[in-house]
DNA sequence: AGTTTGCGAAACCGAAAAGTTGCGCATATA
DNA sequence: TATATGCGCAACTTTTCGGTTTCGCAAACT
């Protein structure tokens, strides 16, 4: 039951949900229209990301409008920053000398 | 059967191992050994990592090298490109200007 | 008031995932 | 040659996931 974002975004419909209720925020008929599927299952998955804090909800009327809390991408962004300095930091050629040392070693 | 680098670092144990393998390539044995885990569960793991073309393999010996292929991880810092647009650009004043607007049809 | 519409929640189902166990193969070591 | 080690693969079990169906509630409309 705990969820965290990276299981958010694993599924293939929710990271379509997130980009759509990006900039513009969203009722789970309206967001069910831009794809194939009832709108139970978007409910559903909106509320996974509830979950995760990833949507936050503007209740007016009986209408329910969801957007995204983009705040809370940035968490992907900082775990993703420990790959970002290897690959920004010129990892061909460390990876080029790593090899050289391990055929030495051979 | 068809997976995407969404799906692999969903799961907590494969982010760890994506982690620990960036730097330094690791034989399964020597991956597991970091967590609390058989072998077995990491070599499932390492392969669904290699049906994504997360990881590349090295065979030396009877030992295999599983190491990182970090431009992979590219695909997901391309992914977040669209939302880092979003909070870049002073979303909040943004946000603060629709909720305004929508106030104002109410 | 009665009906329609928008929504969440719960129950259910088939498919897939994660982990365990056991096996076989290849490479080391004695 | 015999034994131990490192590994992938396949079978099996338990859990989780994504979707559908059904229900009940609240807000809107007639």
């Amino acid at each position: 039951m705990r969820r965290d974002i990276f299981q958010a975004i694993a599924d293939p419909t929710r990271r379509a949900i997130i980009a759509l209720i990006a900039l513009q925020a969203m009722t789970p008929n309206a967001i069910a229209g831009h794809f194939d599927t009832t709108r139970q299952a978007v409910s559903k998955h909106l509320r996974i990301l509830a979950e995760c804090e990833l949507v936050k909800q503007e209740h007016k009327g009986r209408e329910i409008y969801y957007q995204l809390k983009i705040d809370k991408m940035k968490e992907i962004d900082n775990w993703l920053e420990q790959f970002r300095k290897i690959w920004e930091s010129r990892f061909d050629q460390l990876d080029n000398l790593l090899s050289t040392i391990k055929k030495q070693k051979k």
